[in-house]
Parts: C-alpha cells; sequence; structure tokens
DNA sequence: GTAGGGTTAG
C-alpha cells in the first residue's frame, strides 16, 4: 500500500521515513524503491537514496537488480557525470562481469539517452553476453545518433546470431529505415513483425505507417492507418505528416477534422503535421488559422511551430512579415530560425537583408558546429559577389572542423543503402557512376537542358559551374539508381536538404528521356518525377 | 522483483 504511494513519486513523508528504517531495508525493497522512483515525475529521489543507503552501515547490498534504476534514472534527468561514476562503480561491484546484463543494458541506455553514441556502442561491444535488449538497446542508440545505417547494420548482425527481434527491436530498426528510405528493409521487418504476431501492436503499427509514408509508400501507409482498430494521436500525427509530406494538404487538414471529431486530443506535434501541411502548399491563411487556434487545445506555440510559420511566410515571399514575426514571437530564435529566412530572402532575391540578419545576428556563433550556417554565408556572399568573405566563412568553417555532412542523398538497392555526397569519388562503383551521368548529361542537352549555372555561388568559370552541378548528391544516387534497377522499378533517393532547381530541373528531364518514376525525398517534402514533371508543380 | 520501445519546425 504504501509502496503504491511512493511509485507515485509525490509521498516526501513516506520517503523520509523509509531513509530512517534504513537498516531493515533489504535489497529486494530498496531495489523496490528505486525502481518506484526511477520511474517517478521525481526520478533523482532514486538517486538520492542510494547515496544515502551508500553512506549507511547496514546499508542494503547492490546487487543484480540495483544499477538499472539508478541508470534509468541518470537517463532520464540527463546526468551524464552521475551515470559514469554509476559506470565505474558497477564495474568494480561484485557483479561485474557475471549476471551484469541488465545492468549493462540500461548502461547503454544510458549513454544513448546522453547523446553518447560511441561510449554506448562501446559497452555493448565489450559485453560477454548479449540477450535481445541488449541488441535492442544499441540498435536504438545508434538510430538515435543520426547513425541509421549503423542500426540496421546491427539489426542484421542480431539476426545473424539468431536473437529473434521483438517489439522493440523492430521500432527501432523501422524508424531507421524511415530515415534511410530503406523500403525492402523495411517491408523485411513488417515481414518478421507480422510473423511472430506483433505488427497490429499500437506502437509497431505506427512505425510501419511512419516507415512506409517516409519511403514513398503512402498508400501503404493508408492501408495500416485504416486497419487500426484503436487510433490514437501517434497513428493521427503520423498519417496527418505522412499526408503532408506528400503535398496531400487539404486530406492532411481534412483529416485532422476526423480526428477532433473523433474526441482525440492533439498535441504540438499534430499541430507542427498541420502547419507543414500549409507551408508545403504556401497556404498563408489556412496557416494563421491553425496557428491562432493552437491555445483552443491547450497548445503553447514552440520554436517548431515558429518556425513553420517563419518557413511558410518566408517561403511565399512575405519577407518583411516573416521578420516581424520573429520579432513579436515570445521565444528566443535559434539559429535554424534564422537561417530559414535569410535563406527565404536570398532565393526571392533580396540578399541584402540576407546579409544584415546574418551580420548582425552573428549566425556562427548561434551555432558553430552547424556546417549549414557556414554553407549559407557562403551562398550569400556568393550572391553579392564578394568573394573574399566567403573565402573567409569557408577557411573558418574548416578551421572549427564543423561536423555535419553539408549535403548527401541516399538510394537502397537490392536491399544495401548506398549514401553520396557532392564530388563524391568513394563509392565502389565510382567510375561507372560518373560514366553513367556524363551519357545522361549528353541526352539532357539534346533535349534543351543547360545546366542552371547562376546557381552556383562561386567564383569560378561556367564550365566548371556546371561540373560542380553536375556531381552534386542526389545525381550521383541517381546514375547509380538507373545502373543498377530495372527499368520498372521507381527510385528513391533520400535527400539530407532542400531541392536545388538545377538537380529538379535534371530529374523532370530524367523522368521523360529515361521513362522512369523517380522521387526524391527532400528536408520538407516528397517530389514525384514523371513524364517530365513533378508533383510539387515547382514549388518549395 | 530486471533492462529497451510509436508521431517531432531545418
Amino acid at each position: 500500500m504504501e509502496l503504491a504511494a511512493v511509485s507515485d513519486g509525490h509521498s516526501a513523508q513516506l520517503h523520509a521515513k523509509l531513509i530512517k528504517t534504513a537498516p531493515h531495508f533489504d535489497s529486494f525493497l530498496a531495489n523496490y524503491v528505486l525502481r518506484a522512483y526511477s520511474k517517478s515525475p521525481r526520478p533523482h529521489r532514486a538517486l538520492r537514496l542510494f547515496l544515502h543507503h551508500h553512506s549507511q552501515p547496514l546499508a542494503p547490498i547492490p546487487d543484480r537488480f540495483t544499477f538499472a534504476p539508478l541508470l534509468s534514472a541518470a537517463a532520464r534527468l540527463g546526468c551524464a557525470d552521475t551515470g559514469r561514476q554509476l559506470h565505474a562503480l558497477l564495474l568494480k561491484s561484485s557483479l561485474f562481469p557475471s549476471s551484469s546484463t541488465q545492468s549493462l543494458n540500461s548502461l547503454i541506455h544510458f549513454y544513448s539517452s546522453c547523446r553518447l553514441l560511441l561510449p554506448a556502442l562501446q559497452v555493448f561491444d565489450e559485453m560477454s553476453e548479449r540477450d535481445v535488449v541488449s541488441w535492442t538497446s544499441a540498435i536504438s542508440a545508434a538510430a538515435d545518433a543520426d547513425s541509421p545505417r549503423h542500426a540496421l547494420r546491427l539489426f542484421d548482425s542480431m539476426v545473424a546470431d539468431g536473437i529473434q527481434p521483438n517489439e522493440a527491436t523492430a521500432v527501432a530498426a523501422l524508424r531507421s529505415c524511415a530515415d534511410l528510405g530503406a523500403l525492402s528493409t523495411g517491408r523485411r521487418i513488417h515481414r518478421i513483425a507480422r510473423v511472430h504476431g506483433f505488427s497490429s501492436k499500437p506502437n509497431v503499427a505506427t512505425s510501419l505507417l511512419d516507415m512506409y509514408a517516409k519511403c514513398g509508400r503512402i498508400d501503404l501507409a493508408e492501408e495500416i492507418f485504416r486497419g487500426l482498430p484503436e487510433k490514437d494521436v501517434f497513428a493521427w500525427t503520423a498519417m496527418i505528416f505522412g499526408l503532408a509530406y506528400h503535398e496531400r494538404s487539404r486530406e492532411a487538414l481534412d483529416l485532422f477534422q476526423d480526428m477532433v471529431e473523433m474526441g482525440v486530443q492533439p498535441d504540438d506535434r499534430t499541430i507542427t503535421a498541420l502547419l507543414c501541411a500549409c507551408r508545403s502548399k504556401a497556404w498563408v491563411a489556412e496557416g494563421y488559422r491553425v496557428y491562432n487556434n493552437m491555445h483552443k487545445f491547450g497548445i503553447t506555440p514552440r520554436i517548431q511551430h515558429y518556425g513553420c510559420m517563419v518557413d511558410l511566410l518566408a517561403r511565399g515571399g512575405h519577407l518583411s512579415e516573416a521578420e516581424g514575426f520573429i520579432r513579436r514571437m515570445p521565444v528566443e530564435p535559434d539559429a535554424v530560425l534564422w537561417r530559414t529566412l535569410i535563406w527565404a530572402s536570398m532565393i526571392h532575391g533580396d540578399s541584402e537583408r540576407a546579409e544584415r540578419l546574418m551580420e548582425k545576428r552573428k549566425l556562427l556563433e548561434m551555432d558553430p558546429v552547424d556546417s549549414g550556417s557556414y554553407v549559407l554565408m557562403g551562398n550569400v556572399f556568393g550572391s553579392l559577389g564578394k568573394w573574399e568573405k566567403k573565402a573567409k566563412v569557408r577557411e573558418t568553417m574548416v578551421k572549427r572542423r564543423t561536423g555535419k555532412l553539408p549535403g548527401c542523398s541516399r538510394i537502397e538497392v537490392n536491399g544495401v543503402v548506398h549514401e553520396f555526397e557532392a564530388g563524391d569519388s568513394g563509392h565502389p562503383e565510382a567510375e561507372r557512376i560518373y560514366e553513367k551521368w556524363d551519357e545522361i548529361v549528353e541526352r539532357l542537352r539534346v533535349e534543351g537542358y543547360s545546366p542552371h549555372v547562376s546557381e552556383v555561388l562561386l567564383d569560378m568559370e561556367d564550365e566548371e559551374k556546371a561540373s560542380q552541378l553536375h556531381h552534386h548528391s542526389e545525381k550521383l544516387a541517381l546514375a547509380f539508381g538507373l545502373i543498377n534497377t530495372s527499368p520498372e522499378e521507381e527510385i528513391l533517393i533520400v535527400k539530407n536538404l532542400r531541392s536545388c532547381q538545377d538537380c529538379h530541373s535534371a530529374m523532370k528531364l530524367i523522368s521523360r528521356i529515361y521513362g522512369r518514376k523517380i522521387m526524391v525525398r527532400d528536408r520538407i517534402k516528397f517530389h514525384h518525377f514523371s513524364n517530365g514533371c513533378c508533383s510539387c508543380g515547382d514549388f518549395w
């Protein structure tokens, strides 16, 4: 009875009483309380109780059930140092290395929660015995740390090791497939889930729905959605996002109406999905309507909602309105938000505004590790013909060694995901890919295509600019796809940035010349290219 | 009496 109260985490008196009676506390009871605290709204109480025990002469002895709740509390609190100390304590304890699998599983999860992928994988690598939770924790860690290819490699190793995936494994692996656009791998996981009978569990079904939508099969996503007997906010939101991603904005907004009529309470992500639907069609009035109605659902706008609104206004050319919107919003704008407006200013030909915002906002100081700001600044200076300034930005970027990839494209062929960067020559088939692209360029030229050299904001000759454009990552991925897929197959390319003008024009023509259906998923929407046209109607 | 798990502005 009393312990049930502890699990609510609200009973301070009971906590004090438990601490006083510590000498009578055996390990079983102590672990029970630690577990209850770690799951409560105040997980730090678990850590405090453990520390208290540690200083007692008759303290309960830590056993194989003790570390998991502590590490889980440290993970929830994001206490990296506390978790590291627990790690050290665990290694020193008599529990290690025997009967430590569960504790080490929690340790993997702890490192992953603190965004420390390498230590998480190191713990996993050094484990003498791994169960399904160890594998799943490692796969989730990789998936969370933007290493979806690594996550899928781990998934394959797990299956090869004869460990059966469960629901949690499927969810983590499906998220990686969704990230990568790895449709055939996603389908394989769907089959596994069906065989094991958990494909209709709400969390798995939502992951499947999301995976199909992000892998270009919105039809299969809808099929799963329709088949769900109970649709919760996760399922509705994932479906609305999917429709928005595929530019079926009207249906996305209508689906939201259905959701509300069904009595399902939207959350802040549902609103984000709606705003994305409005943005992709440049529906300013609809966007404002969604934004102004948020409070009716008890939802306070957050930076992502402001971000969508600014993008909606700025991309539609309402630059001053977007800037005013940023100045009036009650939260501090971040680098992403300023970049959105600066980028839109540049593409709408207002490079002066772009430069003013950039310099005034000290963009590079806001987020010095994200290469996005450097690339954008370089582009703005390029558009103004300020080559020295552009060179200087580039120099700073190299000096600071910013980690993130500026642009890459991925394509799955025969169940394997291939990744390309601009000008990439690292792929084993690089030579064939470049030859293929030369052939494509020749056919494009016959059809009257000329490269959009004005898009290359570098101080160089047109010929060199054309060569730069030709080696954009999505073109390399496409050339690879054309070589390695059969003519009736639809090609899906996943890009981490927005589409560029030249690639967009080229994709349209290639879809006609080669008679292929090509899908490009960029940062914000799907482009379905077919017979010389794109579903986005050339607005993005 | 164990650990991990669905949608998320660019």
